[in-house]
DNA sequence: ACCTGAACACCGTTCAAGT
DNA sequence: ACCTGAACACCGTTCAAGT
């Protein structure tokens, strides 16, 4: 197995200083992002992603505060990422079911665009204990009340609301990544032991085909309408 | 702001190495949890757990094979611990429901007992990827499919519950332990900008005390609820 | 058998110094 | 204005050496 990741700072960093696009704080957060998508969030550290800048671990902290910071920055720029979407940012027209499905597509596509990032976005603490994960932001949660409201919820209906769509898709994302991510890392990982593993617990071995298979698209449908049933009570109930 | 842990390590490492409680790996784990839940995982060196301990670093060595080991050990002890909880460990009874309920129940203690530590539960990756937090181990998963199977669930309609069960908890969980450990947190946390924060964006100002509210007994309560009314069907169905 | 000292390679971060 | 070299305190981990 080769090691291809070796001549990668090399490529930005054989450029004199002067050609090189110069630093930002933009530059190191998406750099940072795809360096933790390639190659884990273990894998990065000041010093590394300097390197893929081209430039050296100090020069970092002229942008970014520190290493906190900058994963803060990081899972910043992934919720943000949503703003650019046309078919996540419109006020509702067809409804607020429409209305927060494509909301929920829309974290839903972040999320499988950066596996390996998104667990950041789930757990780092968020600035006030009722901005929940994945919304983090007083922006999307503005949002999102505004939306229910403008459809109808009553302010405890929309809260409620609030509160259970968060934690419908922190749970179903973070385990749909985590088995992407498990998936697409590091390949030196023991391969199959399929039956083996099971033998001794006979349930578990009946069903370890049914068990494999991968059915996250449609479970995320299925739980999103059924979320939309147990919403559309609240509305009418409060 | 005083400075308490300094003579922590004192209080073991004062005495002889003669005199001390011999090191083993339960001892070391468990010291890792008190640890992580007091100072958080951040905090966490192996130096700094051995300085708990009364013993070098590199002591630790001996029995756990490094820093990921350790931490994957903390993940299953805190798993493990359920086995113990009379009031989940036994087979089905009173119905699917309260089976299934009581394990639900007990994940909650166990989460809600080590707020800090518990998102490890959730983000570790798990040996095989249809291993979903936060029932992580084999064991757990067997005696989940094996008690559905026992009240009339067939295999599609257990692994289907399965999942639901999971994302279901997760999502729960995680986001309360992460509302707990914020507040737990540093306390030096900035206090309380309440209405100043929100004044920009109207719905979330207006709604600023319902959304401070905490009920996440209560929402656990009623979802759970409704998962069971979900996994009714899917038991009826398939 | 169990623990340690010294060492290595690597961190995050600061700051005076370079250009 | 922007980047760097050198330094500091701290890591995880290895291994020969101590008791």
């Amino acid at each position: 197995m080769e090691t291809p990741d070796a001549d990668r700072d090399v490529v930005e960093g054989q450029q004199p200083p002067s050609a090189r696009v110069p630093l930002s704080r933009d530059r190191i957060l998406e750099a940072a992002l795809t360096y933790i998508e390639s190659d884990g969030l273990p894998g990065l550290s000041m010093r590394r992603l300097g390197a893929v800048l081209g430039v050296e671990a100090m020069s970092l902290y002229r942008y970014v505060e520190g290493r906190e910071v900058l994963l803060d920055g990081v899972v910043e720029s992934m919720v943000a990422s949503m703003e650019f979407d046309p078919d996540v940012l419109q006020e509702p027209e067809n409804g607020w079911q429409d209305f927060l499905q494509r909301l929920a597509h829309g974290i839903r596509r972040v999320a499988l665009a950066h596996p390996k990032a998104f667990p950041l976005v789930a757990s780092r603490p968020t600035e006030a204990p009722w901005l929940r994960p994945p919304l983090r932001s007083l922006r999307w949660v503005e949002y999102f009340l505004a939306g229910l409201t403008q459809e109808g919820f009553s302010d405890t209906a929309a809260v409620r609301a609030y509160r259970a769509f968060t934690s419908f898709l922190l749970g179903h994302l973070l385990l749909e990544v985590t088995m992407l991510g498990a998936d697409l890392g590091p390949l030196d990982v023991i391969e199959e032991d399929d039956d083996a593993s099971t033998a001794d617990y006979p349930t578990a071995h009946r069903m370890r085909h049914a068990l494999r298979e991968n059915h996250a698209a449609a479970e995320f449908e299925e739980a999103l309408e059924e979320l939309m049933n147990r919403l559309a009570l609240i509305r009418s109930e409060s």
